[in-house]
Parts: C-alpha cells; structure tokens; sequence
RNA sequence: GGCGCGGUAGCCAAGUGGUAAGGCAAAGGUCUGCAAAACCUUUAUUCGUCGGUUCGAUCCCGACCCGCGCCUCCA
C-alpha cells in the first residue's frame, strides 16, 4: 500500500505523494544551539531521519532543508556570560551537534539554514507583513497581529476567537496588543547583539525565521513539515499565521508530530537528575547505534520510555541481527534453493515496507525482522536453508538497515587488527586439533579479554568484537 | 478549565469487531573436549475500571480513574 502519514492538521492518516513530480519539499525544525542536544531531542531527528530513509524507499527524491537557530534568548544570554560573541558561542553547539547526528547515522539535510545567514530575508518579509497590515510596533519591537489572521489556531485545533475579541484590556499597560500576538523584531536590551535594519536595531523572533527560510528554499507551499509535538503550538501556529498572510497559500499540505520522550518513566530534567546528552551515554560506554535503534524502535507518535533497561535490551537486539547477518555471510549451506524459504522472505520484505508505510510503524517493522531471523534461523538448525537463499537473506538485512542503520558496529580504537585476530584463531585451532585444551583456552581467553568473542561452528571458527 | 496523546505479560511495545506481533528478561533444551557464543522451545483465557451496543469488544460508544504533553521558551 501507498505511503501513509498522520497529519496534525487534519487529524487523519492520509495517503502522501509530492505536490509536484518526485521531489518532497521538506522543512524540519533544527535545535537551538545553546547546549549539548540532549535524548529527547535525537529522539525528533531520528524520527526525521527515518521519515527521510521511508520516503526515499519509496522512491521519491528529497530536497530537506533543516533550520540552525542561532539566534535566541538563550543563546545571548549564554554568550554574554561566556564573554563570547554570538558566531563564536553558537559554533560550539552547532558543531557538537553535528558530530552527535553523525554518531547517530543521521543523514544530513540537503540544506542546513542558520537563522543568522538569512536576517534581510527576514526582515523584508516582516516589512511585507506589515504592508499587509498584519503587524503593529511598539517601543521598538515588531509583533504580528493575530487579529489578522481569522484560521489561527488551526493546527493546534484551538479556538482563539473568544480570547481574541475579549482580550483587548489595557493595550496600554502591556507591550502586545493581545496576549497571543507574538515577536516579528525584537528590540535589543542594553548589551546585547543586534542587526541595524529598515525595522530599527533588532533581532528576528523565533518563528519568522523557519517561515522565511523555508519560503526561500522549498516555495510558498511545503509537502511536509514536521518537528515536535511541542512546537505545534505556538511555534508551527505561528508560522502558518506568517506564511500564509505573505503568501496566501497553505503553507504545508503534511504536519508530522513527534511525541515525547520521558526518561526512566518521568519526564526528563536536569534537578531529576534523568537529564542525558547523547554524550553522556556514549561516554557510559553505550553505543550509538543502540540509542538509534531504541529511539527508532518506538514509533514516533508514541512517547517514548527511555530507559537504561531498554538501551541494554536495544544493544542485544542489534546483536542479534548482527549474528543472523554473520551466519548468512559465514555459514557453509547446501547447494540448491529452499523455495519456500524464498518466498518467506519476500513475504517478510513486503512486511517490512508495508508497516513503514503505514505511518512508520517501526515497532511492526521489526517484528516482521525477527520473525523472518527466527524462521531463517529455524532452517539452518533443520539443514532446510540454503546456498541459494543467502542472497536474499543478506538483500532482507541491507532493506532493514537502509532503515534502521544499526548492523554496522561504530568504530572503536584500538585492539588487535584482523589478520592478528585470525592468526591467534589459527593458533588455537592447531593447539585443539592437537587437543592442547589448556593453550586453545589460553589464547581464547586472551581473545575474550581483548573484547574478541569466538564461536566454535559447524563451518568452522567464527569471531567477532564485543 | 481548553486542546492533544496514552494506559496491553516483570520491562519495552505492536495490533485487530471474531478471540493477543516482536524485543529484553526468565525457565527448559540443542550444540560443545569443557566453556563461551549461537540457535530453538515455553511464557497474557487476557488488553486501566465500570456500564452500553453487538451473536461476539482489548478493539465501537459513554462515564470514571491514572499518566504525559501543549495552552509562556522547549524536540
């Protein structure tokens, strides 16, 4: 069946195809950089790296573009007390960020869009915002006049049209002329960075920068734009409200929502001390393609119970894909082909595409994997399985890991190399053949401590690392 | 209060109007010189509670209880 996704702004599964030939035109919010991101964050990228893979699968090409905030509240609150300029603090973050998506087998965007590359854009749609009269200024700061705009709300499926016709009290004594109306241009504070512009000294609100810079790159109406579920209000609210009164058009046809992730099965804070950066897990000795696989594991419109427990079960999961897919490579079957087991395994592709297809339904995904491991599995205990039927079985684990991307071990330093590895198994093998039990244990040992695990096979030795 | 999501085995978590996927853990077994590793088997009369609709509900409807998110910055 066709490619299916929730979306937010309908409320329904609905069939996805691009607007216009082949290409998704795609806007992802990225992070703010002021820190380290943290799980919770990788949990949305992940879910929009998968979203990537899928459409992809499915034939359709990407064009992606993903925003860098580098210009927030945060953020020069933090470099000013770092004594740091804007571009020098916000450089740290984003590069972090990169190397932990890079850990993560995340795929770069075909465009990464800094906020701060892009502030005339954005001030000339502010300006047109305002030839629309959908602004108002004071003391120095811009605002976009919800009033303005009659379907806000849509998105979050709030109805705004009491509050706003009943909240105009006291315009005077606030800054806004109604509580949800929100920063276009916001006015600097004494000591903090500004851009001069036609709009006076200022920098851009949050909001207006994914508007222009998705306008800029993908045209006036997106094929998709997903991010988290905290972001669809106000933030994705709030965008709508922008493009839409600059262009006229719907802004986006898809909206994708990724739930939340909790930690230890409460919500993830740093006083509750369950607060992880991808860095900090890596740094306990977890491997990054265990954090994907059990970010990935879930799928995205579930909030997600992050847990220690589950990052150890999500590390043995992937070692067991990893030995199937080493019996396929190293296992010596019989000549022929099992039919049946050919057929079971087109049938466990097709299972595999299908539960993607149905909204990402990764966790149905994997179980069409290990129910396929397990019957492959069953086969070569029974002698049923044969030569013939490992290519097959290898394209079924290169389907699977175009997806999930974790068979591959991350890079370790050290240890013995390959050759050094096979010639003390070499060693090993003559001392049992000998049956020198007493120098085969000795060196299988010294093997074991090196992070070497040996299997004495039917078809032979075979190793792997840790 | 409004909007949204969810409560399925020890843990993580699919799913369907016709009687519960998968992973981890646990138990048993196969293999082995012994191990290790690997593999296999078993493991929810039951799906938050109470009503209703139905021949039949975990799945539909209603009420209630509990958890989470958004409503101010937040993935």
């Amino acid at each position: 069946m066709a490619l299916r996704f929730y979306n937010t702004l309908s409320q329904q599964v609905e069939v996805f195809t691009p607007a216009s030939e082949n290409t998704v035109r795609m806007y992802t919010c990225g992070p703010t950089v002021y820190d380290f991101a943290h799980i919770g964050n990788f949990r949305t990228f992940t879910f929009v790296d998968l979203l990537r893979k899928c459409l992809r699968a499915n034939g359709f090409q990407l064009n992606h573009v993903m925003n860098i905030t580098d210009v927030d509240d945060k953020i020069i609150r933090n470099a000013v007390a770092a004594h740091q300029s804007l571009a020098e603090y916000t450089k740290i973050y984003t590069e972090a960020f990169l190397e932990d998506c890079a850990a993560l087998r995340l795929e770069r965007p075909e465009r990464l869009a800094p906020a701060t590359e892009h502030i005339p854009e954005m001030v000339a749609a502010i300006e047109q915002l305002g030839a629309g009269h959908h602004t108002y200024s004071t003391e120095g700061s811009t605002y976009f006049k919800i009033a303005t705009f009659p379907t806000y709300g849509k998105l979050s499926h709030n109805d705004f049209s009491g509050n706003l016709a009943g909240a105009r009290v006291d315009v005077d004594e606030y800054e806004k002329a109604d509580a949800r109306d929100f920063a276009l241009w916001k006015t600097p504070k004494e000591d903090e960075p500004f851009w001069e512009s036609a709009l006076g000294p200022g920098r851009p609100g949050w909001h207006i920068e994914c508007s222009v810079m998705a306008i800029k790159y993908l045209g006036e109406t997106l094929d998709i734009h997903a991010g988290g579920v905290d972001l669809i209000f106000p933030h994705h609210e709030n965008e709508i409200a922008q493009s839409e009164s600059l262009t006229g058009k719907p802004f986006s046809r898809f909206w994708l929502h990724a739930e939340f992730l909790m930690v230890e099965g409460q919500k993830m804070s740093k006083s509750l001390g369950n607060y992880y950066t991808l860095r900090d897990l890596v740094a306990k000795g977890h491997a990054p393609e265990s954090i994907r696989y059990l970010l990935a594991s879930v799928p995205y419109r579930r909030a997600l119970n992050f847990t220690l427990d589950g990052l150890k079960s999500a590390a043995i999961a992937i070692h067991r894909l990893r030995n199937f897919k080493l019996r396929l490579e190293t296992d010596r079957f019989a000549e022929g082909l099992n039919q049946q087991l050919l057929a079971r395994t087109a049938q466990a592709s097709e299972a595999f595409t299908e539960s993607l297809n149905d909204d990402l339904n990764t966790a149905e995904a994997l179980a069409a994997v290990f129910e396929f491991v397990r019957d492959a599995n069953s086969a070569m205990d029974a002698g049923e399985f044969r030569a013939g039927n490992a290519p097959a079985g290898l394209a079924f684990l290169g389907l699977f890991d175009s997806i999930f991307k974790v068979l591959e071990p991350s890079a370790t330093a050290g240890g013995l190399s390959d050759a050094g590895i096979e010639a003390l198994i070499a060693e090993r093998t003559a001392a049992k053949k000998a049956r020198d039990f007493g120098l085969s244990d000795r060196i299988r040992d010294q093997l074991m401590e090196q992070g070497i695990i040996l299997e004495d096979t039917k078809s032979g030795v075979r190793w792997k690392r840790k």
